[in-house]
RNA sequence: GGGCGGAUAGCUCAGCUGGUUAGAGCGCCUGCCUUACAAGCAGGAGGUCACAGGUUCGAUCCCUGUUUCGCCCA
């Protein structure tokens, strides 16, 4: 606990400036060193967990993580002030291919390879990255004032991690779940491994379609196939047509001879190709194309590897070997038209793979893969979410979440990095067997060889991601943790992971815990430049959270993070949003500036005093905005809630609290010790409604109000009780606000310095114009002169007075509300013009108001069918707007006359 | 081809179960150093809520279609 002053305090707040720089570092450390953060498995509280989704240790963090985590962060502290025991566990995710990939580009900085090094000098080198780059991340979530365990961070790679991921394999591995094959398989030729199919980004390009003509091997005659990769032609083994298409019928069983390869291949009939599509006559290369190599496997067909691991063409291309992919394309294509087998070339778009980390264009590639056999473990999944165990925010997510487990094929889990989990099986090389074990095995169990060796690739990221709500927890020792914290209570994370991440959890989890991993999944947008463009550092439009809150605090940028939070995919990062939030910071600051300089000395009275019409309304419009918080974070709609502390805090609590209670504050006697009251308790209990949002301020601002004070965190959170909820007053209240609004509107309009004090004399209107149905049921005059001072201090009056018999001077302005009128006589002040051209905007404004009105009211059906209280409603707004343009109209004529 | 999301003020966006003078922030215009705050205060201008139908007494909101932007999957 931080030492700090307990009463009179104005001290504390010399600046008049809100400097988030002044003690932002300074909180974080205090609540680290104290232990809030920390979950404890032996309380008695209930429970309440999250796990991070862990950032990439590739770099630092961006804007989206400050989003996630801000989001987060709400939540837990929330929780913690609500009594839970709450536990956010942090942890960064080793990104195989990604981390491997920097480090290579950091080697390539010095002329290395990872060859060069070799795979263990290499890992060790990842390590150095993986041990700068983590503890940056980790900062960085400090820096945002996120509330995680720190005794509790994980990573991927850790020991017990790893524990879990062999454990995971073996037993998968035992139950059939995951297998090894031949299949084609996403490769891409730069990064040299297979990558799974969601990996793999499809992206429509221009291409071509080029149709080649092959020879029949006998006789006249050829077939023209059509192609968008040509080059795949060195490794047709077959062509194929549908066995109904009566064009082709004669030519089943008779063979084609491939150009440029002097290959015999046979015609082929297989129901799988589009009698429509092109030509209807289809190339088979089955170590080249997914759906060739189901063809190929139908009817037995050789599988002709015609590429490189790296890209370039083998020796099965014969003189095509050592090109790069692409260049043999050209390559072939010109040899083709030499030899008179192009037919044409048809431009073409289609979507073509590339690599989701280095955007080089994937090959789908024949080669021995691990995989994880999908449909049982997603038929799980897919149960728990019909039986609503996993809910999402926005709902409409969960229905994508569902339709791709429904949808997915086998994943495949093998990757030919050197970083990363090493896949836990060892060949023996005598007798060809495999085992799977967690340790190096010294022979082989079935033939006593010790010629063994391990796999030597590694396993998917996502693999290891997969188990993080449970291997963070100690899984697969049995932990107090697992009991206590699993299932985790939420996930909060982004749309874009739902497959690689949220699918893959929610599988794990129902399999090896037996139990959903989270209750629920809250999906957060991703944040957009201005343009609402995704953010990335090759298109230079990103933004670095530490440089935003050098300038506007972590406070500021967490309350933009929270109030720019909408559900939608992406949210539109803009500058002036950050501005607006630092505004708002500075207006808290002054708020509670002003606030200590009032409460200086002050001592808790015995007993409380009495709230006078201001205070309960405040404290009415208090719970009004606590019930509204709650109601908004339990939809988990951030943006709302950030709204409704915004327009409380600044347009209620300051705008017209503050400003009505100066009078009180400023005189001597026990109105000032009322006010005083009321003043400490409202802004106590709003910066526990804000404090989640922007913790570091508010504890802060705690620290220095008077009482004994322990972090604001450890308070409890403002409990909604409609019971506090005064409707007289507020109604009252607000007819007071709209007659200073009506009375600001006359000083604004016609510029009366604000510093120029002015009268107000108001009285009934025309007997003929007083209607019943506006009659608020509020004795006005009586309102009025109890509540003087609220209109005097917003609006700057000498004095109001009530007089029935008033006479309007000629010089004055006048507005009618409620059956009055209210005049502000101008004589020596008045710029008659203004406020003529004042009362004719209004005219005009009213007018156009009571035409909507009268349409509605002149409606037969309308009449008959609304309910009565609408109908009414309607009927003295019609009222209403005569009774304001007679009002102007009059003081208009007054004017006129002169 | 299948699916999803969006179209509201100059810009970025709210508007949850139909009835509000359709809101906010920023920008713009006018006037203010009012002893918490010029990172502020007060006032103002600015919107046929993409379009067309439909349901309804009543539609920014619900339904259908169209246009258009974006995304995911194949």
């Amino acid at each position: 606990m931080i030492s700090k002053d307990t009463a009179g305090t104005a001290g504390q707040f010399s600046s008049t400036k809100y400097d988030p720089a002044q003690f932002e570092d300074k909180w974080y450390k205090a609540w680290e060193a104290s232990g809030i953060f920390k979950g404890d498995p032996s309380s008695k509280k209930p429970a309440f967990s999250i796990v991070i989704p862990p950032p990439n240790v590739t770099g630092s963090l961006h804007i989206g993580h400050a989003l996630n985590n801000t989001l987060q962060d709400i939540l837990a502290r929330r929780k913690r002030m609500q009594g839970f025991d709450v536990l956010w566990v942090p942890g960064c995710d080793h990104a195989g291919i990604a981390t491997q990939n920097v480090v290579e580009r950091q080697l390539a900085k010095e002329k290395l390879t990872r060859h060069d090094l070799g795979r263990e000098k290499f890992i060790e080198r990842v390590w150095t990255w993986k041990k700068e780059y983590g503890d940056t991340i980790m900062r960085q979530l400090r820096r945002l004032g996120s509330s995680l365990d720190w005794s509790r961070e994980r990573f991927t790679m850790d020991e017990g991690l790893s524990e879990a991921v062999k454990e995971v394999f073996i037993r998968l591995h035992q139950e059939g779940l995951i297998y090894q094959g031949d299949y084609i398989i996403n490769w891409c030729p730069r990064c040299r491994t297979a990558l799974s199919d969601i990996e793999t980004e499809h992206e429509d390009v221009a291409g071509h379609f080029w149709h080649l003509r092959y020879p029949l091997a006998e006789g006249k005659g050829e077939l023209v196939v059509a192609t968008t990769r040509p080059e795949t032609m060195l490794g047709d083994t077959a062509v194929a047509v549908h066995p109904e298409d009566e064009r082709y019928q004669h030519l089943i069983g008779k063979k084609v001879r491939l150009p440029l390869m002097d290959r015999e291949i046979p015609v082929i009939a297989d129901t799988y190709v589009d009698r429509e599509f092109g030509t209807g006559v289809v190339k088979i290369t089955p170590a080249h194309d997914p759906n060739d190599f189901l063809v190929g496997d139908r009817h037995n067909l050789p599988r002709i590897n015609v590429m490189n691991p790296d890209g370039t063409m083998s020796a099965e291309a014969g003189k095509y070997q050592g090109l790069d992919r692409f260049v043999c394309r050209k390559q072939v294509v010109a040899d083709l038209e030499a030899g008179g087998y192009l037919v044409k070339v048809e431009d073409h778009a289609h979507a073509v793979g590339h690599c989701y980390r280095c955007h080089t264009v994937v090959d789908p590639y024949l080669s021995r893969q691990w995989f994880v056999k999908m449909k049982p473990l997603a038929a799980t999944a897919i149960e728990a979410y019909d039986q609503g165990k996993i809910g999402f925010t926005p709902d409409h997510w969960g229905k994508v979440f569902r339709d791709w487990l429904e949808n997915t094929r086998d994943w495949c889990i093998s990757r030919q990095l050197w970083w990363g989990h090493r896949i836990p099986i060892w060949y023996c090389d005598a007798c060809g067997e495999v085992i799977a074990a967690k340790e190096a095995p010294d022979v082989c169990p079935k033939c006593k060889s010790t010629n063994l060796r391990q796999d030597p690739d590694v396993l998917d990221t996502w693999f290891s991601s997969g188990l993080w709500p449970f291997s963070t927890l100690g899984w697969p020792e049995s932990t107090p943790e697992l009991k206590r914290y699993y299932p985790t209570s939420v996930l909060v994370t982004s749309w874009d992971i739902i497959f690689f991440w949220v699918a893959r959890m929610a599988m794990m989890g129902l399999k090896f815990m037996g139990d959903v991993p989270f209750h629920h999944v809250c999906i957060n947008s991703l944040v957009g430049d201005a343009e609402g463009k995704k953010m990335s550092k090759s298109k230079g439009n990103t933004v670095d959270p530490l440089d935003i809150m050098v300038h506007t605090g972590a406070d500021g940028l967490r309350f933009t993070m929270a109030a720019i939070e909408n559900h939608s995919r992406y949210v539109a990062f803009t500058p002036d949003r950050l501005e607006s939030s630092r505004n708002f910071m500075n207006k808290i600051w002054n708020a509670a500036r002003f606030a200590a300089m009032n409460l200086e000395g002050y001592v808790e009275p015995a007993q409380a005093p009495t709230p006078d019409f201001a205070d309960r309304w405040i404290l009415s419009r208090l719970e009004a905005a606590v019930a509204s918080v709650n109601e908004a974070l339990e939809g988990y709609r951030f943006g709302e809630a950030a709204q409704y502390l915004y327009d409380f805090f600044w347009h209620e609590y300051c705008d017209w609290y503050l400003e009505i209670i100066k009078e009180r504050l400023f005189s001597n006697d026990q109105k000032r010790d009322q006010a005083r009251y009321f003043l400490l308790i409202t802004l106590d209990e709003s910066l526990r409604l804000l404090h989640p949002f922007i913790p570091f301020i508010t504890d802060e601002i705690w620290s220095h109000l008077p009482g004994e004070r322990d972090f604001i965190m450890k308070s409890p959170w403002p409990i909604s009780n409609q019971g506090r909820r005064d409707e007289t007053i507020e109604k009252e209240m607000k007819v007071l606000q709209e007659i200073g609004f009506d009375v600001l509107n006359i000083r604004g309009e016609i510029n009366i310095p604000i510093a120029q004090k002015v009268p107000l004399v108001y009285k009934p209107i025309n007997a003929a114009d007083v209607d019943s149905l506006i009659n608020t049921g509020i004795d006005l005059p009586k309102l009025i002169s109890a509540n003087q001072s609220i209109l005097i201090g917003r609006t700057r009056l000498s004095s109001i007075t009530f007089d029935e018999n008033y006479v309007i001077p000629q010089l004055s302005a006048n507005a009618t509300a409620f059956n009055y009128n209210f005049i502000i006589p101008l004589e020596g002040i008045i710029d008659i013009e203004k406020e003529r051209e004042r009362l004719v905007k209004q005219i005009t404004n009213l007018k156009s108001l009571l035409d909507k009105q009268s349409v509605k009211l002149s409606s037969p059906t309308f009449l008959e069918r609304a309910p009565r209280d609408v109908v009414e409603a309607e009927r003295a707004k019609e009222i209403e707007y005569k009774q304001k343009i007679n009002g102007c109209t009059a003081a208009l004529a007054r004017l006129e006359k002169k």
